[in-house]
DNA sequence: AGGATATACCGC
DNA sequence: CGGTATATCCTG
């Protein structure tokens, strides 16, 4: 008998254990997706881990019940290896991984469905309940089988599990499991000949029988071109294809394949299929890139990694094609990754016009099925391809990579946040690069700290493209000083008088304009001016964000929304105001400010849909509008000829945030913000409105000064002792109940120090205490980072099994959970 | 995670 | 007491 350790897709420590069914053990491989029970019901999709012969004590065990992949495994070797070093170093279970790299589509699930029994009679001594007999009737009435949750909707009643048990000790209704495919491959229909190749004889006899018929022989004629029957060099057709060519329809060649002329089948084919043509060739390199091109490869020769600092507009971009194509014709693979926000079709086109179809494109609102067919033309073949992708994209089933291109890299959004594992994907990308022997490039204009020490310090290589591409010259910044001009009475709605003639300067010359506000909505609060109450989520410790265009307060947290009370619920005064700015308001007052401008917002609101984002992008780029407001989607994937001034509304907003790499983020937003700003040719403008305008951070950004930024904010960090000076992990701690959170945050706080002593910090509350409900508690960890961070975390997993492990103990109410290496 | 079971709670 | 909301435990 044989063993299996099999991966769930579960927050559950440790691999299960099955049975190998005798008939499965020669088909079974490693990476291969099994179904398995699990718990008393359920069935899930599970990856095979490991096979052993040696049975496991102590418990029993369930045998697989289906292999799905019997011929070859569902991931590639490297992968599990890279699973486990995600879970392993942020903490997280393999499971969880797997959850994370896994598309649905390949996670087939059981499901469970309640049907009625047939012929069911009531038994007189155990009647059928009103809400029982309802139940039943809903069943009977159903179009299709329903679960608990539909019965649930059906009916409004609550607790509906308990009641099917009820009803089925009564044998009133009968549970069943179904497993659920969620995968549908993409078909389309073809059209075949229905004799062979070069059978000139029977090509002759299906002429003649469709001789009278004009519109058939016509198709003929465009399927015996088409399919290249006759000329040796057979090729698929799909209906759609000849029926256009041939100016025919499906009922004719349904005729010809009545007359057994010709076959109709449905095939299989992927989502993707690039069909626009390669008419670029590689782009020219001007002395300095070419410079930095050599740079690079030398830098190989002896680190893994290496930092290309490119300030704006220097080029990048033309760099990776070059080393893209380099790699690509060693026959190996490159993933190239991007901020989410950065993936344009600007970039993907520009990349196809040179790469053509070895360009895979993957970010997260790909439907899942897209997502599987990906997944499968990776899995299937080892051909070079680049693969251009947000942060997942790390997860997909690489061939033999040679290189991994990291662009934007200091971009907080390679850092998953919220459901575990939460792993930053420039890092893993790097670890993924070693496991393949491939070199790794972290792109920047404004490298983050940790980056530009390590690459100044020797760990990484260093190569610096400071020439600008082009005639591009750095715009001109001001800091203007909000309390000044209030005082001055030079402020109107969200601007200064300078912003405003900025704007009007910008605009009148047929230029464009960008202001850039951090806050989405309308207004960010909504107060009471009588009694100064201001209305809060109910699930959370947030005051609620006044979004106009649907009349509603909404939380941003949680996502509740609210009505605007027009009477102040607390003094009962008609006296409700909202306050400050979001993306919105600003959006009206700077429309009636300009009369006669035209202006585009972009935020999250107005990106929900698939391509809203790229038709911002586009509009704004056409010239259809004068002025973009947006927030800090306004500093990514756009190439804007037209902008000529820029407006950061509040500078304070970036830089008061209560985190240690606030400056950081603060900088290189409002430099990138500020990039924007006068391109080819024409210098920019640049307003940057302050109530600190003696904020240290503030001259860097005005100068366009990374390196003195940087060797201001390294200082900042080795006083404190904040990375890349030590290693940080924050230790989580939720729980519905206030004083609850309070006593066990204290009390794994007390275990911490215990074992890391001075390292432990907190435990505080953080900036938003509740969330959805539930209190938090954030405890800080710091590490030196000469420190082993194996040992840590070995030690942080032992902790939490044994705080969570004891029975009854209060600990285990509560969700706990690391973030290593947060953003 | 999700489900099953135990337990507290609530209206009559 | 049935019905319902909630806590706790367990999964191979
Ligand atoms: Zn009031
Ligand atoms: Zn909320």
């Amino acid at each position: 008998m044989t063993y299996a350790q099999v991966i769930l897709p579960l927050p559950l420590q440790g691999g299960f254990t099955y049975e190998v069914p005798p008939e499965a053990e020669r088909q079974l491989r490693i990476g291969a997706r099994v179904i398995v029970p699990f718990g008393r019901r359920k069935f899930y999709t599970g990856i095979v881990d490991s096979v052993s012969d040696r049975k496991p004590e102590g418990y029993e065990l369930k045998a697989i019940a289906a292999v799905l992949d019997s011929g070859s495994p569902i991931i590639k070797r490297p992968q599990i290896q890279l699973w486990n070093w995600i879970a392993d170093y942020y903490l997280a279970t393999v499971g969880e991984v797997m959850k994370a790299a896994l598309p649905a589509g390949l996670k087939v699930e059981s499901e469970t469905y309640v049907e009625p029994v047939p012929d069911f009679e009531e038994d007189p001594k155990a009647r059928l309940s009103e809400r029982e007999v309802i139940v039943l009737q809903t069943l009977d009435h159903a179009a299709k089988r329903l679960t608990v949750a539909d019965i649930e909707k059906l009916t409004g009643f609550t607790g509906v599990n308990a009641l099917i048990g009820r009803m089925i000790d009564k044998k009133a209704v009968a549970v069943s499991e179904k497993l659920v495919e969620r995968y549908a491959p993409r078909r389309e229909t073809y059209v075949r000949m229905a004799f062979g190749h070069g059978d000139t004889e029977a090509l002759h006899r299906a002429f003649d029988a469709v001789a009278s018929a004009r519109r058939q022989e016509a198709a003929l004629l465009a399927l015996t071109d088409m399919s290249g029957i006759m000329r040796g060099e057979p090729s698929e057709v799909a209906v759609k294809a000849l029926c256009e060519r041939a100016d025919i329809n499906l009922p004719i060649l349904k005729a010809l394949q009545q007359k057994g002329i010709v076959e109709i089948y449905r095939k299989e084919i992927g989502r993707f299929r690039y069909n626009g043509l390669v008419t670029a060739s590689l782009p020219t390199l001007s002395d300095p890139q070419r410079e930095a091109l050599n740079a690079i490869h030398a830098s190989w020769r002896d680190k893994n990694v290496t930092l290309l600092r490119g300030v704006t507009s220097s080029g990048k971009t033309e760099l990776y094609i070059h080393l893209i194509d380099f790699v690509l014709r060693q026959r190996r693979q490159v993933l190239y990754l991007v901020p989410e926000i950065a993936l344009t079709t600007q970039l993907t086109e520009r990349l196809q016009r040179v790469f053509g179809d070895k360009v895979v494109i993957y970010h997260s609102k790909f439907t899942d099925n897209e997502r599987v067919d990906i997944w499968k033309r990776l899995l299937c073949s080892d051909e070079p391809c680049v693969v251009i992708g947000a942060r997942s994209s790390v997860l997909l089933p690489f061939g033999p990579l040679g290189l991994v291109i990291v662009d934007e890299e200091h971009e907080t959004s390679y850092k998953q946040q919220d459901p575990a594992p939460r792993y930053n994907a420039r890092d893993t990308a790097m670890v993924l690069a070693r496991m393949h022997g491939a070199k790794t490039l972290l792109g920047s204009a404004t490298p983050s700290v940790e980056t530009y020490y390590k690459a100044t310090t020797g760990r990484f290589g260093l190569v610096e493209l400071t020439e600008r591409y082009g005639a591009a010259v750095l715009p001109e910044v001001n800091v203007v000083d909000m309390k000044r001009a209030r005082l001055r009475g030079e402020v109107k709605g969200p601007l200064s008088a300078d912003a405003s003639r900025t704007v009007a300067d910008a605009t009148a010359n047929g230029g464009q304009a960008i202001v850039f506000i951090n806050r989405r909505g309308f207004a960010p609060v909504a107060e009471c001016s009588s009694c100064g109450y201001s209305p809060k989520c109910e699930h959370c410790d947030v005051t609620l964000t006044y979004h106009k265009r649907i009349d509603r307060l909404v939380c941003h947290y949680c996502g509740s929304q609210y009505p605007l009370p027009t009477v102040c619920p607390a003094c009962k005064e008609p006296a409700i105001e909202v306050l400050g700015f979001g993306t919105e308001r600003v959006e009206d007052e700077v429309g009636a400010a300009f009369g006669g401008a035209t202006t585009l917002r972009m935020d999250l609101d107005t990106t929900r849909s698939k391509d809203s984002y790229q038709q911002i992008i586009n509009d704004f780029s056409g010239r259809k509008a004068d002025i973009l407001i947006g927030t800090q989607m306004v500093t990514k994937g756009l190439d804007f000829a037209g902008v000529s001034a820029v407006v950061i509304l509040s500078a304070d907003a970036l830089l008061n945030v209560p985190d240690f790499r606030a400056s950081e983020r603060a900088f290189n937003m409002m430099e990138q913000v500020a990039g924007r700003a006068g391109r080819r040719g024409t210098p920019g403008h640049v307003i940057i409105q302050s109530y600190q305008p003696a904020h240290p951070v503030l001259p860097y950004v005005a100068s366009h000064d990374y390196l003195g930024f940087y060797s201001y904010e390294i200082e900042e960090r080795r006083k404190f002792l904040y990375p890349p000076f030590t290693r940080i992990i924050y230790i989580y701690i939720k729980h519905r109940d206030p004083r609850e959170v309070d006593s066990i945050a204290v009390a794994y706080t007390h275990a911490l120090r215990q074992l890391f002593g001075n390292r432990v910090y907190g435990p505080e509350e953080p900036h938003v205490g509740r969330i959805q409900q539930l209190y938090i508690r954030k405890i800080m960890l710091k590490i030196e980072t000469e420190a082993s961070m194996t040992k840590v975390r070995t030690i942080l997993r032992d902790l939490y099994e044994r705080m969570h492990s004891v029975p009854g103990s209060p600990i285990r109410s509560a969700q706990i959970y690391y973030d290593v290496d947060p953003m």
